[in-house]
DNA sequence: AATGTGACACAAT
DNA sequence: TATTGTGCCACAT
């Protein structure tokens, strides 16, 4: 079947599904990069492929992915023409009490959320 | 089986 | 200091 976690034959298995499960421990209100995510699943020039990840996460229609609060590390919003509006990403971020300005995050040092830090 | 792609990150100008 | 270019790796075709 159709399986979005197959995992082929990398080091690695499902890439996809890490990148998932990271994603979801990010705590409300809080945003973390494509790179620390990257970093934390040992494959620290992989952050391309985060955004990869995220950008097939809306196919999961059983699990929630909040990819809005995935950023690249300087906390621009890069990934908000991907989601459905063109504001989707921005209001989704505000709404958690998040304050955007240009599709830049203010306060990201303080909201960032390492997982490499958080989880080990 | 090989080549192209991408929601990044960093080094070199 | 602000741009520009290059590397990188797993997935899609």
């Amino acid at each position: 079947m159709k399986n979005p976690l197959s995992s082929t034959n990398t080091n690695e298995p499902n890439f996809f599904e890490q990148v998932y499960q990271v994603t979801k421990l990010i705590p409300y209100g809080r945003v973390t990069s494509y790179g620390a995510i990257a970093r934390y699943l040992g494959s620290a020039q992989s952050s391309r492929m985060v955004g990869w990840a995220l950008n097939s996460s809306h196919k999961s229609i059983d699990e929630w992915i909040p990819a809005h609060r995935v950023v690249n590390r300087i906390g621009m919003l890069s990934g908000k023409h991907h989601f459905p509006g063109s504001d989707t990403m921005k209001q989704l971020l505000e709404s958690e009490g998040i304050i955007i300005e240009d599709d830049q995050i203010i306060d990201f040092e303080k909201l960032f959320w390492d997982p490499n830090k958080e989880l080990g």
